[in-house]
DNA sequence: TTCTAGTGTGTACACTGTCCACATAAGAAT
DNA sequence: ATTCTTATGTGGACAGTGTACACACTAGAA
């Protein structure tokens, strides 16, 4: 779609009486807001304002502020998932089976963390609580993050490197464990600890989780 | 302080010109506030309201709602201790030292989970982020759970539970899978979990924390 | 008794989400 | 090409929020 001009009856001119791509829009300076200030800071007002547009315009694409504020979690969760991804690009695909599985699960492990240090506010906002049932429930779970988790855990089994009858509901207890820490780090007393010693203790509770499964 | 009536010029009688205690009154409409509806729930207007008194009066005794919030996350925090030491007088004092220093930490871990499961409003306002650096900055720490669990942690070493050498950091780790179970519970994908399967996985977690640490 | 400091009141403002009626443009039907 | 329909953006409103400022009252000190 092309943005055009039109006038109205004042006599000035008008940028695109169509946005042409108003929900991408909203949802990106959602997005931008979110990264800056978490969740509380999306305000549907602001949104449109950045996306050039008078405030109820996103009526017509969001039911309410919840349904944008969802909407950007869903892409602040998927934006996660390409953190996760990024991360087992950089991994070794020499290894051995069951130090590959390893690997991944740390990779993811350690993905989680750091985006939750580098991008706090998108970190908060992609687990904030929603406004209706929370997250994935027809039990499709979490979209992105948790079937990667998923997945790394099958990986260990299939190696050999996780028995079996421990298979069950391991990626609520890895999941547990490093989200805690990241809540821990971003906005709980560890938060003031220096970096080194915030990965220090990221290593430990990757330790900690494949000693205790 | 007694309530007192006074007349103003329109000549309705008025209840009590000096409320008596409203700065405590305030923390305890917060606490309803965010026992039923977290931390968001917690507005000033609404608390003052509830305390028969105009919103302005509310800045007496606080900088800003802000402020509000944070001495009634202080609250809630301390209503969390004491749901744990609430659990520690279920414990039976017979045991011996190793066994009972385990009983300790399972019951902290325990009680954290039920709090957070049947005061969801008060544990997610406990946990809200603050405003201004993270709870607890002056190296104090987080004051009362997070004592109760170093206590714990230590029992466990000077019964010979545990390594001293693995002491270190030891509460983050227990910390952060306990805390981080608790966000999947309440606003996470295991919120549609039946309560025993909650259970069953928050056992799984508690032995993970023994075995990992 | 008078003075003073503390505490609650009134009024006001900017900002938010959301509702309603209306305007306009894009594309389908004619 | 013209008209109709529907999607989408506009304008104006309203209630609710946090908060600032000036004022009023009252309790206790001087």
């Amino acid at each position: 779609m092309v943005h055009r001009t039109a006038r109205r009856k004042n006599g000035k001119p008008r940028r695109a009486y169509r946005h042409g791509d108003l929900r991408r829009a909203l949802i990106a300076a959602g997005l931008a807001l979110a990264q800056a200030g978490g969740p509380e800071a999306v305000v549907l007002r602001e949104a449109t304002r950045r996306a050039g547009v008078v405030p109820n315009a996103a009526y017509r694409h969001f039911a309410n502020r919840q349904a944008l504020l969802d909407a950007v979690r869903a892409a602040a969760l998927s934006s996660l998932a390409a953190a996760m991804e990024a991360e087992f690009a950089r991994l070794d695909c020499e290894l051995a089976p069951v130090a590959l599985a390893h690997a991944r699960l740390r990779a993811i492990g350690a993905a989680y963390l750091r985006f939750a240090v580098e991008a706090t506010g998108l970190f908060r906002t992609a687990f904030a609580t929603p406004g209706e049932p929370p997250g994935g429930e027809r039990g499709e779970g979490a979209s992105g993050p948790f079937r990667l988790l998923s997945a790394a855990l099958d990986g260990l089994v299939s190696s050999g490197a996780l028995p079996a009858a421990r298979r069950r509901d391991a990626e609520y207890l890895a999941w547990s464990a490093v989200h805690g820490l990241a809540m821990l780090v971003i906005e709980g007393p560890l938060h003031t600890l220096s970096t080194t010693r915030q990965e220090q203790i990221g290593e430990r509770i990757l330790a900690m989780v494949e000693n205790g499964l």
